[in-house]
RNA sequence: UCCUCAGUAGCUCAAUGGCAGAGCAUUCGGCUGUUAACCGAAGGGUUGUAGGUUCGAGUCCUACCUGAGGAGCCA
């Protein structure tokens, strides 16, 4: 334990997101050196402490010499305790500068073995390799700030709207869908999955307790290479017993206006920090435009007679990445797409009673080309019909008693959706890789570290 | 799995088949308001690997390795 005189003389510790509150006091500060600057007998050493930068400046009149010097010899990412009076700045890029009066260093950065990021440019190989010193840079922590929020969001606004957490496991014994690829587990001599979704499990616990959510980690081993892949991703997933399609529509679309309107007003700095365009995510409001399957493709189809989409679009099939950035990019706010095709989906969903061709799901596509970043659907509620698709789909049926026992003790209509959080952050942040929403990526070339 | 592109100093990148270069970073020197500061100097290289063509290969050819982003698949 620190002795009581020093407690009582250190001056009080401050964090510089909101050192605003101790304009013209001495405050300590915890923290790493960012950068420095000289000029002949001014230093002006950057700090950070995580919660943000702020600039320092020393004259060398201002300061012992020892002091000076030992301020002076900091090297990049030295960690600090810093004491210094708090002043503002119109020079300052956060109105605040630090007149630092001391500076204690916790360990120095030996010279011979610099910090390896340096403030110029890098590719995006060097960066991953070091991705445990990269998040240390404004740009990725305002990041990883803004997905806190977006999960906070997410599960504030399920919690008020009556949605029970209830947590599925990861470890799974079969396919969910049959269709990704799985990430095979050695479990006492037999083999068990990393699970791919949760949702199964959670019809179960929304017939159990009415309105529930997951949300976890999810396992998908496709061979993917895009900037919308990760192997292993985050997903929040309500749902909804006695809820039917168009319920599911309108929680979607409320659920992200609240996410995007509480980023809007709790992280307006960070927003800056990655010079994200405020006026696109301000229109985030719901009502959301809502587009049958069918009339998408007219809407492709169009857009391939003006010559803006390079291949037709045949009836029938999913969206391609290029067909849904088309989609996306025709309105100011995130379009919900219904009622596609029921071949081309999973086989647990629900078909349209006017035209069982039809099934009765939705995906939400992100705007500004970012894709789809929720897929949901009201799901089979009849034994008979939902044991016919299993067989249909060859997947087994013994595999599937528990999840058929649903159907048969007290079945009701009920719908669900899962938002995958990367895709989320990246559309909300403006980023062009998923790898930048999450702290250690995992992608189809990457584990280190 | 397929297609395309890339690999040169710690980092970001130059170099017509003809001496291996610059900026940043590091070290030393200069500068009292710098904003990825600036100015001067120094150290720093098995050009991804293996083979081939050539008087001569970072550069051309073949194979492989690694990475990237696009397709497919998906959130």
């Amino acid at each position: 334990m620190a002795n009581e005189t020093e407690t009582v003389t250190n001056p009080p510790l401050a964090t510089i997101a909101r050192i605003g509150e101790h304009e013209g006091n001495t405050v300590t500060l915890r923290g790493w050196l960012y950068n420095q600057r000289a000029s002949g007998k001014l230093l002006f050493p950057i700090f950070r402490d995580g919660s943000g930068t702020i600039q320092g400046i020393v004259p060398k009149a201002a300061v012992s010499e020892e002091v000076f010097e030992r301020i002076k010899g900091l090297t990049q990412e030295s960690s600090v305790i810093v004491t210094g009076k708090v002043r503002a700045d119109q020079r300052a890029p956060g109105g605040y500068e630090l007149d630092v009066e001391n500076v204690e260093v916790l360990q120095r950065v030996p010279e011979d073995a610099p910090y390896p990021i340096s403030l110029k440019e890098h590719g995006t190989d060097f960066l991953m390799e070091h991705r445990h010193l990269w998040i240390r840079s404004p740009r990725q922590s305002a990041i990883l700030r803004i997905r806190a929020e977006i999960i906070k969001a997410a599960r504030d606004f399920l919690d008020d709207k009556g949605f029970l957490l209830t947590d599925p496991p990861i470890l799974t014994p079969a396919a969910c869908e049959g269709t990704s690829t799985l990430f095979p587990v050695e479990y006492f001599g037999d083999e068990a999955f990393l699970t791919q979704s949760g949702q199964l499990y959670i019809e179960s616990t929304a017939l159990a307790l009415g309105k529930v959510y997951s949300f976890g980690p999810t396992f998908r081993a496709e061979k993917s290479k895009t900037r919308r892949h990760l192997t292993e991703f985050w997903m929040v997933e309500p749902e909804w017993a006695f809820a039917n399609l168009d319920d599911l529509m309108g929680l979607a679309e409320q659920f992200i206006s609240f996410i995007v309107q509480r980023v809007l007003t709790r992280r307006a700095a960070d927003l800056q920090v990655i010079g994200r365009d405020i006026s696109k995510l301000e229109t985030i409001q719901a009502p959301f435009p809502r587009l049958r399957y069918d009339d998408a493709v007219q809407l492709l189809n169009e857009a391939h007679a003006k010559g803006l989409l390079e291949h037709p679009f045949e009836y029938g099939n999913d969206f391609g990445s290029p067909d849904e950035t088309y989609i996306s990019s025709q309105f100011d706010r995130p379009v919900m797409v219904h009622r596609y095709p029921a071949d081309v989906k999973a086989f647990y969903m629900e078909p349209d009673p006017d035209n069982p061709k039809y099934a009765l799901c939705v995906d939400v596509l992100a705007p500004e080309g970012y894709g789809e970043i929720i897929g949901g659907s009201q799901r089979i509620s009849s034994y008979e019909l939902l044991k016919q698709r299993i067989e249909d789909h060859h997947l087994p049926l013994e595999a599937f008693q528990w999840y058929l026992d649903l159907r048969r003790y007290g079945s009701v209509p009920h719908s669900g959706f899962g938002m995958g959080i990367e895709r989320a952050v990246a559309w909300i942040c403006g980023l062009d890789h998923v790898r930048e929403t999450i702290p250690f990526a995992r992608t189809l070339n990457r584990m280190y570290p």
